[in-house]
DNA sequence: TATGAATGAGAGTTCATTCAT
DNA sequence: GATGAATGAACTCTCATTCAT
């Protein structure tokens, strides 16, 4: 079954997350999703195939989720804000995957493959950015510095909103959050 | 001599950047040190105990550094540029400093209590930007989403930089960039 | 297979003996029960479980042999003598059980716990000394006073047979013995 | 000063009790009798050096105390009386040095050349018990099994009164006591 | 005589991984 | 596919002992 399988990558998600991938013996997520310790080598060839797998697969929903419902014929504000919003409302959703994300997009533990492959999905949100400046719509600054900014202040606004998650309810505090991100990059 | 207990934790912040703490044995660290193991539990009760202090005199240092040279009758733009200014400055040459602590702040390594400790000591930028709001100059927002919004926004720019770090003596890009930053807050 | 756990305890009880808890190292038992140190803590949580488990096993034997063929309907001077016996046939041919259990009754590393499930199961002999004091056939003291008194004995006179372990068999010096102990508690 | 060698020396005494020799650290010796770790080292030159001047020191102690007040033209029940209630004097006012010398006198981390200079001086108590036997007093059985018998037999009663400290006030009691020894050894 | 930082061998324990069932 | 006893290298930490001061 995939059960199994499936019941291995949400314990470890939950426990990678709180105490970190060293910390989480291969045996304590066996244990967990109540499997035995063969079993989770049976899936998975060495607990680094695990995390791999596990970045691939958040990764492979984050950009499914923050790319939905996105308008290509809207203007590029209109796309950020729903991108905006989209990403907000995945974290909320799923505080585990998006710590996950958020903790391991820069550790050692995923290897440089994993990474590189989950790079290539974000591709579409470096064009907007691109069509933006081409439109003067927003400030002409090199792309990456663009695109690390919004990507770091939306962060920062996760974090808040994840400390009092009621306040994603409130539209004036929302809109409040998606200003300060389009006054940065507007032109 | 307290030369033992530096080179200990100079070649501790090192490694736990590159490989992280747990992928760290505190063997290595002591090897690297030129220092027998004993001496390393000598100095520090545990290896947590290491990494904690660490953490903590890291932060001492950066909250040193970014609060240099800003002058308290400035506007507050104008001091929100040096403080800025300040962490990109740090940040470059202290690269190792700079990533431990963003690796570590939220990590389950570090105990709460060091977290707390460490927290008190940025109130005065709390402060300054409740300064801002009052005189009309920065958004009224609440201030923690004021603060961490531009937090984030400073960590993804300094990522670009140290990608490219002779940026840093680009005056216009260097002008761009707190751009970025300004135009977020600013009313 | 329980093979190796038995191995462990029967090679544990031995070195425990002959060197003492703490200068017994688990990769000493491991190597010497032919299983692999990891194999030691399969079985045994810690050390200190390890010889808690023993204490238990070998009390239990222990008392299992001295209460063998103890026939209930003779006399106090009749069960007694059958103790006595029982007691120094199993020590003679369990030394290493008997200065275990010595060894270890009053030791730090025995847990309170596993003290006092044992003691329970000595209940019976407080039982027949009572007996033996209400029929006027033992002294009338303190039920506790008489049995650590013959037990005390009993260890002395099993040191001395110990040293000399033929003497098991010579029919009056072994009646000696026994003799010491009766005048001891009859009345 | 002497000083801190007899405070290295108590508080080794108290701790070897309580922990055991090999669960007790020097370093904690040091620490509560408030010397510098190197301290101990000066006075003693291993940790072996240390409990073997205790035992010995503590077997002086006790055979001078035993052996106190003991008329040698008494008779021998007189005089076995005197070192009756001599033992369990000293081991009430000195229980921990009663345990010390009863937790070690088997134990192989004092040497065996320290056992035997212990062994010599009770060497008066054999030839006491030899005069009983020859007199027709005690009985007449293998001496060492007279005087292991009741060695045995004491200390199971001291460890009966210790439990109950007053008892030693008990007249009544203590008579009963010391006739369980009595009959045991008399002809 | 006294100190305590420094040492490094060795301790108990963990854990990713294997493999016979 | 699933199990879990077994493995042993590697880990963190301890501690008797030394030695420069």
């Amino acid at each position: 079954m995939q059960d199994k399988r499936q019941a291995i990558l949400d314990t470890a998600l939950k426990l990678f997350v709180d105490q970190g991938f060293h910390a989480t013996p291969t045996a304590k997520i066996a244990k967990e999703s109540k499997v035995a310790t063969g079993t989770l080598f049976h899936h998975f060839k060495t607990k680094e195939d695990l995390i791999n797998t596990l970045y691939l697969a958040t990764k492979d929903e984050m950009i499914r989720e923050i790319a939905s419902d996105v308008d290509q014929q809207a203007s590029v504000k209109a796309k950020l804000r729903q991108i905006f919003f989209n990403v907000v409302r995945w974290s909320l959703q799923f505080p585990y995957h998006h710590a996950f994300y958020y903790q391991y997009s820069y550790s050692p533990f995923i290897s440089q493959i994993t990474k590189e492959l989950g790079e290539q999905r974000l591709q579409f949100i470096y064009n907007m950015l691109e069509e933006g400046k081409q439109n003067d719509v927003l400030k002409s600054v090199p792309t990456d510095l663009l695109f690390e900014s919004a990507l770091g202040q939306i962060n920062g606004i996760i974090k808040c909103i994840l400390e009092n998650p009621d306040k994603f309810d409130d539209e004036a505090y929302m809109e409040h959050a998606f200003t300060l991100c389009w006054d940065a990059m507007r032109g």
